[in-house]
DNA sequence: TATAATTATCTTAAATTTGAGATATGTACC
DNA sequence: GGTACATATCTCAAATTTAAGATAATTATA
C-alpha cells in the first residue's frame, strides 16, 4: 500500500483505535466506580463537584455531555442519596447549583484513590514518556474536535 | 511542580483527555449514525459484518463491548429492518450468525462515505504524523488494557 | 415598556442498556 | 453412558438515557 493510501485510511483507524482505548479504559474504572454504588455518570458528576466546586446544573451536563433530562434524573438521585443539594442561584433564578455535601464530599475522598490505582492499572501499558505524548495529542484531538463540533 | 509529581498525576489526566478525545469525536459520528435513522450500536453491529463478515452474536458483542441482552434487541431490531438476517451454524447449535442482507450491504455501502467524512472532519486537528504517532500509542494503550482486564 | 428570542431546569414517554437467570447445547471426565 | 461444567442465546424486569416539549426566568430589541 502507497504511502499516500496509508494516511487517507488514518483517519478512520485512529477512529478504531480511539475507541477501543477508550472502552477497554473505562472498563476498568467502570468496575471500579459500581463496586462503590455509583454509575458512571453519577461518578462523573460528583468528581466535576469534588474538582470544580459548586456548579449549575447545566454546566455540568455540557462537561460530561449527557442530556438535560439525565442531568435532572443522576442529579436527584445523588440528592436522595445525600452526597449533594441543590441551591438555588440569587442572582438568575433559572439557575441550580449542585454541591456535594459534607457527606458527598468524604465519600469521594475515601474511593478516590482506589479509583486512581484502578486508572493507573488501566493505562499502565504505556510507560511515563508515551503518556506524554498521548496527552498532548489527545488533548490537542478533544479541543479541535469539539472547535469543529458545529451545533 | 516537580517532574516526578508530574509523573504522578500523568495517568489521571491521560483518563481525562482520552475521555474528552473520545466523546468529542463520537459526537460527530453519532449525529452522522442518527442522521440514518440508526443508533450508535446498531451502525457498531452492522459495521463489523461489513467489515468482518457473518459473525456469531456472541462475537460481535465482545467486540463492541455490549451485553448478551442487548445483541439480542440490537439483532432484532436490525432483522426487522431487514438489514440482516439470522443464521444457525449447522455444526454447533448453540451459536447463531448475523448475515448483512444485499440490503444490509447495499445501506452500509452508502452511508460509509458520509460516515468517512464525519470521522475525518472529527480527527482534522491532528496532521497526518500526529495521527500516526496517536494510532501507535491508542492501540498500545486499548492492547494492554484489555489484557490487564481480567474478569 | 412590550415583544420576541434565549436559557435553565424539569416532566414525560419511549428507546436503550444492563443484569440475573432460563434454556439448550457442547465438552471434559469418570 | 452419565455427570459436572462451560458456552451461546434469549427473556424479563429494572435502570439509565434520550428527545421533545412545558415552564419560568432572563436578555435583546423594537
Amino acid at each position: 500500500m502507497s504511502e499516500e493510501q496509508k494516511h487517507r485510511d488514518d483517519s478512520l483507524q485512529l477512529m478504531v483505535v480511539l475507541a477501543r482505548a477508550y472502552n477497554w479504559v473505562t472498563a476498568h474504572t467502570t468496575r471500579e466506580i459500581r463496586q462503590h454504588g455509583l454509575n458512571p455518570t453519577e461518578f462523573g458528576v460528583l468528581e466535576v463537584l469534588y474538582h470544580k466546586g459548586p456548579q449549575p446544573l447545566q454546566q455540568i451536563g455540557e462537561k460530561i455531555l449527557i442530556s438535560s433530562g439525565n442531568i435532572t434524573y443522576v442529579v436527584d438521585k445523588l440528592e436522595k442519596k445525600q452526597l449533594l443539594v441543590r441551591k438555588p442561584c440569587a442572582e438568575d433564578r433559572r439557575v441550580i447549583y449542585a454541591e456535594l455535601t459534607e457527606k458527598g464530599t468524604k465519600f469521594l475522598a475515601s474511593i478516590f484513590p482506589s479509583h486512581k490505582i484502578a486508572i493507573e492499572q488501566a493505562v499502565s501499558g504505556l510507560d511515563p514518556e508515551e503518556k506524554g505524548k498521548a496527552i498532548e495529542l489527545l488533548k490537542k484531538l478533544g479541543r479541535s474536535a469539539q472547535e469543529r463540533f458545529h451545533k
